[in-house]
Formats: structure tokens, C-alpha cells, sequence
DNA sequence: TTAAAAATATAATGATCGTTCTATCTAAAA
DNA sequence: TTTTAGATAGAACGATCATTATATTTTTAA
């Protein structure tokens, strides 16, 4: 799954064929389909586990910064985000990269992707965010992510801090 | 390459092929290649056409506003985006897309999607906008565009010219 | 030590991929 | 009307796709 994660992240995931992926995992092609019913299933459980590290990053947020005011939390939360942007290269968020690829091949897919960005919003609503307050974070946090693409991580970070300040 | 463009935005570069495109084009496969090298040369022309589209929004924006004050020209240039993006389904950006599926595969679609997005921020800072700001106008615009595939279009407008309004 | 379970290598399936070839046919130019 | 160019259908190419079958080997559990 780890292997699988970073080949999808870095060329797709009708880029990468199956074979690719147990070649470099060091595994027999019957062993993946032992463990995973198809590509498709294997990228459900991929992203899955995807979006556990992510929110693991987003509670080490709340965990630091929670008691402090609002504006302040808001910048912790986009530094967790940033955070977790920097553990890869910069090739956007795979969550809405497979809802794209997917959008009309496989609905459980492109659900599985909606419905973890609407965790995220939700997430920062019990953390004391209104819903259009969180809408404008998330809007935030994904304009960062692709600014990343383009500008660099160091850069899009900058711009989104001094979003944050300016709305939050 | 109109039915490219809206087979590849739909489904994927990787996952529609020529077949597909030539089909719905009703057009014999020998035609497209008569016209294109290969594939990957009909994604930089479909990619080129498509940014002609895109800015052609923008001067409209620039046409109706550019002699207000800095802030209302932001939220007219937002609202150009916001109309481009309604002209197809809320896909993503095909630009990102082409750039992350060809990461590492064709250096020459990655560097047209990254030269568009630095175009846009040369075109805003070339209407008066410090390349601080244009950057982060470019930041809402991208982040726009990815929360319209989660909310929809409407509410991803409403985030985001409140967020121009907030910061610019 | 034996029995059960899991992983392995290999090959086959049928489908599709991008690309090229050939030969026929239609349309434009001379 | 004749020449030229472009478009067509269809097959072929070798490669890869997701998936399944088979048979052997390794690991785990009893």
C-alpha cells in the first residue's frame, strides 16, 4: 500500500499498472489480489489510509493550539497543512486528483474523495469554525495546495499565512 | 481537439485514448495523426487552445473593470474565474491535471500547465497587482477551483469573493 | 513433525494502448 | 478532365492493461 500511495501520487492512477506496483513493493502480482479484490478496491483502501495520516497531522494542530484564539488556531491549522504537504513532492492533493480521474468510472471512489474533503470541513466546524468560516479555510488550504505546484511549497506557504491573518 | 479537450477533462489524459477521441470526433484515427504528431503533441495543442479560452475570460474582467480601485478589480477578476469555471463541469483545473499525470513522464506538458499558471500571475501583476498579492489572488482563484468539486460551483464563488473582499 | 495457509513464479486470458501500414475513396486544384 | 492531396476504413504492430489459473514453494500453526 505504501508503494502503491506513492506511485498513484506521483503518475496517476491510470498511469501506474498493477505489475509496477508489486515490482516495486517486492511482491507476487497473486499476493496483491490475495489482499485487495481489484485496482479499484486497492485505491479505496489506499486512500483510506491516506486520509488517517493526514488527520493525524490536522489533531497534532488542535493539540498544540486549541486554547488560543480563533485567528491564531486558524494559522496553526495551515501550518499542520503545510506540514503535511512537505512530507511529498508537489503534485497536488490525490484525493481530488482521484475523484478527477474517476469522476465517471467509479462512484466509490470520487464519494470516498468528496467525503474526505467534507470531513475536513466538518472537522474544523467542531473545532469552532462556522460552516462558511471553515468552507473559506478549506478554500484556503486546497489554493495552497496547488499554488504548491507552481511556486513551490516555501512560497505558497507564505501566501497562505498571510491569508489567514487577513480573513481569520 | 474540442472532443479531446472535454474527453481528457472528464476522464482523464491517461484514461481516454485516441480511439475514444477520434470516435466521438467522428474522424478516422489516420486524420488525427495527419494533424498531430502523437498524443501527447494533441495535449499541448488542446492545452494551448484551452489557455487562449481562459485569458480571453480574464481581459473581459480587465475590459469592465480595470479602472475601479484595486479591490473591486480583484472581485471582477474573481468573478471571470468563477464564470470560466462554469463553462464545464467542476473538474479541477486541466492545466494541474496534465502537470501532476505527466510529472514524470513529459517534461514539455509539464512546463506549458506550470508556464499558464505563471502567466495568470503575470497577467495580474501586469494590471497592478505586487507579485505578492497576484500570488495570492492566484492562491483563491486555485482554491476556488477545488472547492467547486466539493460544494459546488455557487458556494465556492460565495467563499471566495468574500475572501477577496477580506483581503483585498 | 505434520497439516494448513500464504506467498511465489509463470503463463494465460481478452482487451486496450499508441502508432504505423496499406489500400480505397473523396474532394480540391490545375 | 486530369492531377494532387486529404480523408477514409481496416488491419496489423508490439506493448501493456486488469484479472485469473496453475503449480510450486515458503512460512506459519498445530
Amino acid at each position: 500500500m505504501e508503494c502503491a500511495d506513492g506511485l498513484f501520487y506521483e503518475n496517476g492512477f491510470h498511469g501506474v499498472g498493477l505489475k509496477r506496483v508489486v515490482s516495486e513493493a517486492g511482491v507476487a502480482l497473486m499476493t496483491l489480489y490475495n489482499h485487495f479484490d481489484s485496482k479499484e478496491d486497492l485505491i479505496l483502501e489506499v486512500l483510506s489510509a491516506r486520509e488517517k495520516r493526514y488527520f493525524s497531522f490536522l489533531n497534532t494542530a488542535v493539540e498544540e493550539g486549541n486554547t488560543t484564539d480563533k485567528s491564531s488556531f486558524a494559522l496553526i491549522l495551515g501550518q499542520s497543512h503545510i506540514k503535511w504537504l512537505g512530507t511529498e513532492s508537489t503534485n497536488g492533493c490525490m484525493f481530488l486528483r482521484a475523484k478527477e480521474e474517476y469522476a465517471f468510472e467509479n462512484e466509490a471512489i470520487v464519494n470516498q474523495a468528496i467525503g474526505h474533503k467534507e470531513s475536513i470541513i466538518s472537522f474544523l466546524q467542531k473545532h469552532g469554525f462556522a460552516q462558511k468560516e471553515a468552507t473559506q479555510l478549506a478554500l484556503l488550504f486546497e489554493g495552497a495546495t496547488s499554488l504548491a505546484e507552481v511556486v513551490g511549497l516555501e512560497a505558497a506557504a507564505d501566501e497562505l499565512y498571510i491569508l489567514i491573518k487577513k480573513a481569520f
